[in-house]
Formats: C-alpha cells, sequence, structure tokens
RNA sequence: GGGCAUUUAGCUCAGUUGGUUAGAGCGCUACGUUCACAUCGUAGAAGUCAGAGGUUCGAGUCCUCUAAUGCCCACCA
C-alpha cells in the first residue's frame, strides 16, 4: 500500500493529468455519423479576458454538461475560442504604447494593427490556459478567434448578403458616441445609468423684445415660465443649446400657442430660432418648451426629420466644442456647459436650477458619458431578422433555463431597434465597402456640420459609387474610374459574435466540401449544427443570444441551439457586481491555488441555485474543499484495505446493507441525470453530496468497518461478530461476505468517481486511477457477477473521461431494503440519543432490549451493535422494569444499566407525549373534518388515517413506559 | 414609467407539479482524537416560511394587494 496522505494536494495532479487528456485526445470528437452529437460553443471571451469568477461558473457548467454527455458515449465537442474584442482590445494597446509615449495615430492604421496583432500573439492566449487551468474540456484543436480567416470572410459574407438584400444601410442618424473612444456604440453597448444631474431653466428672448433692453428685462425676478418677453426651456444639458435650431411646444398649449411660428433670440449666439409646435412635446414637463437640438438629442432629430428643421453640430468627436461653438471652440463638453451657466447667468437668462435624476448612457468599455451625437453610419434593419426568431422562440424550438428569460427576450425582440453596426476604431473587420471617389464626390463616413437629417436618412441603398464587395475592385462600375478606397470603419464586434455557431464551423462553406457530404464525410458544418446547448449570462441575452438567433435562421435557416442555459451574475457578499474596477474581485486563481480546482468548481456550482445571483465570498469554498477531502479520505480508507479486491459477488451474499446502498447509488444516478437534464446544476450536486458523505460514509463504510477489538477480519461480515460466529458454517459465511463488503466498498467508491467526474474533474480521476491500479494488480480474482462486471469493463480504459457514466439499474433500485435500513437508522440514532442525553460511557454495563422490533432485521443486530458500541443486545416481549426507553416507529427501545437516574427519561418522555399529543390532536382535527374526508385524494385520507395509528401506538407505548417508572 | 427577481434557522441558501411534524451547509452548544478524514465524528438547540387578504378539505408552494431589497428595459427635454 502506499502512503497517501491524509490531505489531497491537488497542484501535482492537476496539470499532470490535464495534460495527459489533452494529449491522449479526449477532448476532441470522434466524428460517428449514426450518432447525434452533443455541441456547445463556448462564449468566447475576450483575448484581453483575464479569468475572472463569472467566466469560472459560466465555463463550469458547460464544462459540467460536456463532461456528463461524453461519458456518456455521445460525440460532444465543445468548441472554444476568443473574442477579438474591438475596442476592448484597442483600448488596452493604446494604454501599453501610451506607457512608452506613443498615441495610435502617430503610428498610423497599419502599424498599429500590427502592433495589435503582436499583442495578441503574446498575451492573447492567457485566458485559454487559464480555461485549461479549471479544466475545461474543450476540443482545442478547434479553437476559433474571431478575425480568423474563416471567420473574417464569414463576416464579410454575411455583410454583402444583408447589404444586396437592403438589410444593411448607411445612414445619418443620432448614435450613442463615446467621447474617449471616439467611436459610435449600438443601443446595448451604451447602457443607462441614473445619473443626478441639473435641469437647468434658461429664458430664451422673444425677438421683439431684443436690443438694449434684454440684460435689464432679464433681471427681473420671475417664476413664471413664459412671461411676455421671453420663452423658458428646460435642459439638463445646456451646452447643447449652442446647436439649438428651434424651440418646440406642444400644439394645444395655451401658454404658448401664440407664439407658435414667432422666432426667439438664442441667447449668446443670438441666432434666431423658430418656435414650432410638435405633439411629442408634453406640456407638464419642465416648462413645456423644449430646445431643439436635432444634432445632438434623438428626439429633436426625430422632430427636425418631421418639420425639415436643420440641425446643427457643435461638438468634435472628441467631446470638445467645434467652431460652431463660437467662443466655447475648443473647450471640453463639462466646461463649456460650466462657462454657459456662468454667462447666462451673468445675462440674468438662467431663470433656476433643479436637481434632476435621469438616466444617461455611458460607454460599456470605458463608462463615459455617451454624447448622443449625428453621425453617418451603418446600420442593419433589424424588424425583419427579428420575426423568425421570434417564432422559434414562441414555438419552443429554443428554450430558455429558467423559462422566465423568454418574455425578456421576446420584449426587447419585439420593440427591437435597428443596430448600428460601424465603429471608428482600427481594431476589428474592416467594412467590405468601396466607394468610387467620383461618383461620392466626398468622403465616407465624413461627420458633416450641417446635415439636413431628413434627405439621407434610413433611405434604400441607392447611394451611388458605393461598391460592396470582399475584395477592392479596380474600377467604378458606374463611371470606370479607378479612384476607389475602402471606408475606413470597423464592424461591431459582435457583428462577428453572432456568425460564431455557425462561422466556427466553417461557414459558408466552400462548394467542393459540401459535395463531399455524399461521399458519407459530413463537414463539422453539417455534423455539428444546430449545436445543444447555450451557456451565458444575463446581460449577454440581447447582444449575443438573441443576434445569434436572428442569425442562425436568417443563414443557416435553422435555429443555432436548443437550450439556453442563463446562469446568475457572479456579486460579493453585497450583492456588487464582481468587478476588478471596484477591487471586490475574488480571483478565482487564487482560489485554486487555495483549495484546488475541483474546490472552486464544486463550490460555484453549489452556491449558484438555478439562474440565481451568485453571492460569493472567499469562505464559501470551504464546501467542496471539505468535499473533496471526503471523497480522498474515504478512498484512502478503501484502497488502503488488505482484503480489498474484486472479489466474486452473487446476488444472494448481498446483505441489507448491501442492498440498501445499491439501492440508494441508482436512486443517485437517476436523480443526478434528472437534475442535469433540466439544467439543475447545484441539485445534481446535492444530490451525490448527500449520497456519498451522508450515505455511503456515514453509515455504509462505518457499517464495513471492523468491529473493535475483533481478531478475525478487517472487514466484517454479515451476521457479525456480536454474537460470535463460532461454527464454521458462519465462517465460511464470513469469509465470504467480507470479500462481499470488500467488492462493495470498491464498487460504490468506483462508481461514485464516475458520478463526481463531471463537477470534480481531476481528483475522480486521481482515486479512479489508484482504483485501475489495485484492479490490475488483483486481476487474477474471477468476476461472476454483473456488478463487477461493469465495474471492470471500466476500469480498462485510460481515464475516467471516456468511461462509461453509470446508468441507473432499476433492478436494483429496493424500497424494501431503503426502509429497512432506514428503520435501523432511526434506531441507531435513538440510542446514540439517549446515550448521548444521559451522559452513558460505560456500555460493557449497558444492555438493549428491543421490544415488536422486525423479525425480519434480527440478523443485522451487529449493525446496532457496531454503531451503537453496546454489544449486549436481546429481543424479547417482556419489559425490563426498570430502563430508560423510547420508542421508534413500532419498535421500543429499552436500554438497562445499573445506576440510572429515571427522573431525566421521564421528563424525555413526557416531552415526547406533550409532541405527540400536538400532533394527534391536528391529525384527529383533520380526519373529523368530512370535507375532507370527502373530497381529498383517497390515498392522502388513507395516509392521514395511518399516521394517526402510528401515533397513537407511538403514544400508548409511551405511555406504558411512563408507568413503568 | 414598464418588467423581472428576491424575502424560509444567527448567516448563505434548497424546497420540481399544493398533501404527514419545512430541509442543507456554515455558525452555535455538549461530548469525542490508538478508528480514512478535526477540512472529522456523534448528539443537540434554533424557523409566526416578509405582511395582509383570498382560493382550497388542505398553502412555504396558487391568486390579489402591500412593504423592503436588487436587477433589467424605456426617445425622464
Amino acid at each position: 500500500m502506499e502512503n497517501i496522505s491524509s490531505r489531497y494536494q491537488p497542484k501535482e495532479a492537476e496539470e499532470k493529468r490535464y495534460k495527459h487528456w489533452e494529449k491522449q485526445g479526449y477532448f476532441t470528437p470522434k466524428i460517428d455519423i449514426k450518432k447525434k452529437p452533443y455541441v456547445i460553443v463556448i462564449p468566447p471571451p475576450n483575448v484581453t479576458g483575464v479569468l475572472h469568477m463569472g467566466h469560472a461558473l459560466n465555463n463550469v457548467l458547460q464544462d459540467v454538461l460536456i463532461r456528463w454527455k461524453r461519458m456518456q458515449g455521445i460525440p460532444t465537442l465543445w468548441l472554444p475560442g476568443t473574442d477579438h474584442a474591438g475596442i476592448a482590445t484597442q483600448n488596452v494597446v493604446e494604454k501599453m504604447l501610451s506607457k512608452k509615449g506613443i498615441k495610435r495615430q502617430d503610428l498610423g492604421r497599419e502599424k498599429f494593427i500590427k502592433e495589435v496583432w503582436r499583442w495578441k500573439e503574446e498575451h492573447g492566449s492567457t485566458i485559454i490556459n487559464q480555461l485549461k487551468k479549471l479544466g475545461c474540456s474543450c476540443d482545442w484543436s478547434r479553437e476559433r478567434f474571431t478575425m480568423d480567416e474563416g471567420l473574417s470572410d464569414a463576416v464579410e459574407e454575411v455583410f454583402i448578403r444583408l447589404y444586396q438584400e437592403g438589410l444593411i444601410y448607411r445612414g445619418n442618424y443620432i448614435v450613442n458616441w463615446c467621447p474617449r473612444c471616439q467611436t459610435a456604440l449600438s443601443d446595448e453597448e451604451a447602457p443607462h445609468k441614473e445619473v443626478q444631474g441639473n435641469l437647468y431653466y434658461i429664458k430664451y428672448p422673444i425677438k421683439s423684445v431684443i436690443g438694449s433692453r434684454l440684460s435689464v428685462l432679464g433681471r427681473t425676478p420671475n417664476t413664471e415660465h413664459r412671461t411676455p418677453n421671453f420663452v423658458v426651456v428646460a435642459t439638463t444639458r445646456p451646452e447643447t443649446m449652442l446647436g439649438d435650431t428651434a424651440v418646440a411646444v406642444h400644439p394645444k398649449d395655451k401658454r404658448y400657442k401664440n407664439l407658435i411660428g414667432r422666432k426667439l433670440i438664442l441667447p449668446i449666439l443670438n441666432r434666431e430660432i423658430p418656435v414650432i409646435s410638435d405633439t411629442v412635446v408634453e406640456s407638464d414637463f419642465g416648462s413645456g418648451a423644449v430646445k431643439i437640438t436635432p444634432s445632438h438629442d434623438p428626439n429633436d432629430f426625430e422632430i427636425a426629420r418631421r418639420q425639415s428643421i436643420e440641425g446643427i453640430l457643435v461638438m468634435n468627436p472628441d467631446g470638445t466644442m467645434n467652431e460652431n461653438a463660437g467662443q466655447y471652440k475648443g473647450k471640453d463638453r463639462f466646461e463649456c456647459r460650466k462657462a454657459i451657466l456662468k454667462d447666462l447667468k451673468m445675462q440674468g437668462l438662467l431663470l433656476k436650477t433643479e436637481a434632476h435624476q435621469h438616466s444617461v448612457g455611458h460607454c460599456y468599455r470605458c463608462h463615459t458619458m455617451i454624447e448622443p451625437y449625428l453621425s453617418r453610419q451603418w446600420f442593419v434593419r433589424m424588424k425583419p431578422l427579428a420575426k423568425k426568431a421570434i417564432e422559434v422562440v414562441k414555438k419552443g424550438e429554443i428554450k430558455f433555463y429558467p423559462q422566465r428569460w423568454t418574455k425578456v427576450y421576446l420584449n426587447w425582440m419585439e420593440n427591437i431597434r435597428d443596430w448600428c453596426i460601424s465603429r471608428q476604431i482600427w481594431w476589428g473587420h474592416r467594412l467590405p465597402v468601396f466607394y468610387c471617389r467620383k461618383c461620392q464626390g466626398g468622403g465616407n463616413s465624413v461627420i458633416g456640420y450641417r446635415l439636413s437629417p431628413n434627405t439621407e436618412h434610413r433611405t434604400p441603398n441607392t447611394d451611388k459609387g458605393i461598391i460592396v464587395a470582399k475584395t477592392k475592385p479596380e474600377k467604378c462600375p458606374i463611371c470606370g474610374s479607378s479612384e476607389i478606397y475602402q471606408d475606413e470603419d470597423v464592424l461591431d464586434t459582435w457583428f462577428s459574435s453572432w456568425l460564431w455557431p455557425f462561422s466556427t464551423l466553417g461557414w459558408p462553406e466552400k462548394k467542393s466540401k459540401i459535395k463531399n457530404q455524399k461521399s458519407k464525410i459530413k463537414s463539422d458544418l453539417n455534423y455539428f449544427y444546430p449545436t445543444s446547448t447555450l451557456v451565458t449570462a444575463p446581460e449577454i441575452i440581447f447582444f449575443w443570444v438573441a443576434r445569434m438567433i436572428m442569425a442562425g435562421m436568417k443563414f443557416m435557416g435553422k435555429i443555432p441551439f436548443k437550450d439556453v442555459y442563463i446562469h446568475g451574475t457572479v456579486r460579493d457578499d453585497l450583492g456588487k457586481k464582481m468587478s476588478k474596477s471596484l477591487g471586490n474581485a475574488i480571483d478565482p486563481l487564487e482560489v485554486i491555488k487555495e483549495v484546488g480546482t475541483d474546490a472552486l468548481r464544486f463550490s460555484i456550482v453549489f452556491i449558484a441555485a438555478t439562474g440565481q445571483d451568485v453571492f460569493l465570498s472567499k469562505q464559501k469554498f470551504a464546501v467542496g474543499r471539505n468535499f473533496a477531502n471526503k471523497l480522498w479520505n474515504a478512498s484512502r480508507y478503501i484502497l488502503a484495505l488488505p482484503e480489498c479486491k474484486w472479489g466474486s459477488v452473487t446476488n444472494e451474499d448481498l446483505g441489507l446493507k448491501e442492498r440498501w446502498i445499491l439501492s440508494r447509488l441508482n436512486q443517485t444516478v437517476k436523480e443526478v441525470n434528472r437534475s442535469l437534464e433540466n439544467y439543475r446544476f447545484q441539485e445534481a450536486e446535492s444530490k451525490i453530496y448527500e449520497f456519498f458523505w451522508h450515505q455511503f460514509c456515514d453509515w455504509y463504510i462505518e457499517l464495513a468497518k471492523p468491529v473493535q477489538n475483533s481478531q478475525q477480519s478487517t472487514v466484517p461480515a454479515e451476521g457479525g461478530s456480536a454474537f460470535g460466529g463460532k461454527n464454521q458454517k458462519l465462517k465460511n459465511r464470513e469469509k465470504n461476505a467480507s470479500v462481499t463488503t470488500a467488492a462493495m466498498l470498491y464498487h460504490i467508491l468506483e462508481t461514485s468517481m464516475r458520478l463526481v467526474h463531471p463537477f470534480m474533474p481531476f481528483i475522480s480521476e486521481e482515486i479512479w486511477q489508484r482504483i485501475n491500479n489495485i484492479k490490475n494488480q488483483k486481476s487474477n480474482i474471477k468476476n461472476t457477477n454483473q456488478i463487477s462486471k461493469i465495474k471492470n469493463k471500466e476500469l480498462g480504459k485510460r481515464s475516467i473521461m471516456v468511461a462509461e457514466w453509470p446508468k441507473a439499474e432499476e433492478r436494483l433500485i429496493d424500497k424494501k431494503a431503503e426502509e429497512d435500513m432506514e428503520l435501523l437508522i432511526e434506531i441507531i440514532q435513538a440510542i446514540r440519543n439517549l446515550l448521548a442525553e444521559l451522559n452513558i460511557k460505560n456500555l460493557e454495563e449497558v444492555s438493549l432490549i428491543l421490544i415488536h422490533f422486525p423479525k425480519r432485521l434480527e440478523k443485522y443486530s451487529n449493525y446496532l451493535s457496531r454503531l451503537t458500541r453496546i454489544e449486549n443486545i436481546s429481543y424479547q416481549s417482556k419489559k425490563p422494569t426498570k430502563a430508560i426507553s423510547t420508542v421508534v416507529q413500532k419498535t421500543e427501545i429499552y436500554l438497562v444499566l445499573k445506576d440510572i437516574d429515571l427522573s431525566k427519561g421521564k421528563k424525555r418522555l413526557t416531552k415526547k407525549i406533550e409532541e405527540l399529543n400536538k400532533e394527534l390532536e391536528r391529525v384527529s382535527q383533520k380526519l373529523k373534518n368530512k370535507d375532507f374526508l370527502q373530497k381529498a385524494p383517497r390515498e392522502v385520507v388513507q395516509k392521514t388515517k395511518e399516521t394517526k395509528e402510528k401515533l397513537k401506538q407511538e403514544r400508548e407505548k409511551i405511555l406504558v413506559m411512563l408507568r413503568g417508572i
């Protein structure tokens, strides 16, 4: 027997095992056309990513599913990869360069991109290596990157097809603009956050009263929003007033009705702007008059578009004011705000300031406040794509787990808005769009200062001089000019992600490949698409899940996956989202160092209730650590037993505890399967935990242990030594049975390891290999029993990873054995309770008398003696005169000993009687209720009656006991 | 403004279609270390299932309302 440490040392085991698995190619599925594969595509982490707890949870869940299915013999593919993460990655590389004092503009586009690729080569595999540390069994031979050649080709293909169908268009529109990243963002990339701001009330003079009197009049205190001389507007962003081209009021607003059509003087710039009317203006918000800034506000843009009002752009892409801002030119937007307020105050035009909470978009990459900004961008028309994506979810072809996310998804889909896909950054897929300089007569995505909104907004693709193609055309097809240049923009990162389930599998396939199908060699795309399950976080539903469904339907004509499991967000113990920037993150790698990967995996799954957020603290990893330790030590014990060989076992040999533990094991397998099928990971773990620890270890192993002082055998026999076991027959039986018990210990342990493996891959492999070694040493023993056969077949394999997932065998589920065993357990616990309560230590002096103990269980009295340490047990019908007593079901339990303090026992019994009376009262009331008798199902009534009888009997017995005291 | 979730033992959370006396882990109390495991064992204490009303023979579970907390969505000038 090798020396095994009493503590599991995860470190050495993990790396060694993972490398072995990878080398053996276990992660790569063997394509078998007859079998339906199980496929998960990983939510590709950003190449810049560093493993955090969110990743850990996400990927462990996927690995559990994958390992579970793989062990079932299903060709299983977990396709990994990383996302080029346009803005995020560009930011990281820019930061790195800035440390050297280099700006990306200094390098120029081409050199900068080279830098990013270099960075990717150097650091891009960090997250991948960390996933390996987690034990993820991804097929690394199929690893993809969203900027791989094939995936880039898919991106271009999709862009071109959508453009040709008119589902992609270019237009001028207000977009979410991040002044720090200097790019447009989609709505999803600009989440709204509540901000405590101010609502500024500004007086706009009416034209007829301008002139020298302005400043004088302005000083008059006036709380009215409308005075004969001014119209007051309310705004949260005063700096945008420089771009005002109108003021709008509701057409029915009596205060302003007669001003509609008149001119106001825009303060500071002294530009004339008209008062217009529009029904979207709400009279009771602010002053009821809205300044209209078409180039800096989506609502204003819409109003202006309807009424053909021009807009004026007053900011530069970096958030500073441009030349249209007059004296404020060059000032940052917030500085400008301060300056304008100061100036307005001086002129007496700032009527009042109110605190005002509102929600404002923020860049999801750098958290800078978004500026709604008019620019020329590319959009995907989403409504036509959404239609089928709504259908497949409504029909249940795609199911969300937990179900409630279905509604969130549908709600978003049904109100979907066009998707801004162009980004003004360098790192990403460049738009496959070319312009003929002659036909266009202008630049691309130029941000115009005086764009008339209505002309180019969402018009069909009739633009002359736009050529959408994978490669640069030599000549313009219209005018023949060779002055052709490519659009500078790149696509939104998610424009490649939404193709992930099929672009990673080879879409669009070359024709030659498709032909191969006939020769029975299925392409990856044909074999693995649609995938099976997608595991992701709620915040990704809109970004990714929804769009993948749209793309899948559009380009594959099939759903991309069947099930979507949405897990919770990882938060700290105070409920804050875990993030590096908040400084509350627990580093998974730290946890792995401290407790091991398996403990981390087990714990995080155990803590994560289905779809609920996960509240983490370091202490919570103790569950997994302790469980790993338990697995380890139980194995250590079993593996060290000298008798432990794979013995021959026949069904007749099986004692109660064997039938019981087999029944429990098979029941557990059944339940674990059911839980996993419903994505109830935590439940599956609980079942395994409960079985292994509290059934196998607490009872089976304990019962399998040698009786103290026994010289005969280290593994006890059925029938046990409590009654001597002296005759030859019993001795033979004992020998035989000890082998049974030993074989059973092995069998249960080995099966448990396979059950544990998806959750705790390393320790299960480690233990399983050790079992394997012993088996190989003792392979001379014949196996005559089915249990042993199953076991040995599995052990022939080189890794538990590819061993067979345990099958629940109905024939081994034995309700009777479970009932009997449970009764024995209850009796043992009751006896222990008495012993503990009365503080009885001298067990030799105690004799145990059981009355009404089932005859068929008498041969298992060794269970009682072993686990209560009382040797002197007898069954009789005569009640002892002086004894401490209690009742379990029908069995009366008496402890007879010399000096007993009966008063203590009396107290207990009295208390018990009280409890019984209460309960009996409740049940009796129920049975007196005519409605209950009539309306409740017969079984329930029957059960209640039985309960009453049981309670009554128990009470009777206790009363008799009490009388005896 | 709309939607979703949560509220069960001191703490963190289970509780699948309504059906005996509501469970676990941690913590707590007592005892225990020649025993595979003190990262352990045995025993124990601990809950008005957020509140109110309703449906039902029967509600932690279903319905309505209320409160607190958290999250998501929305063109909140």
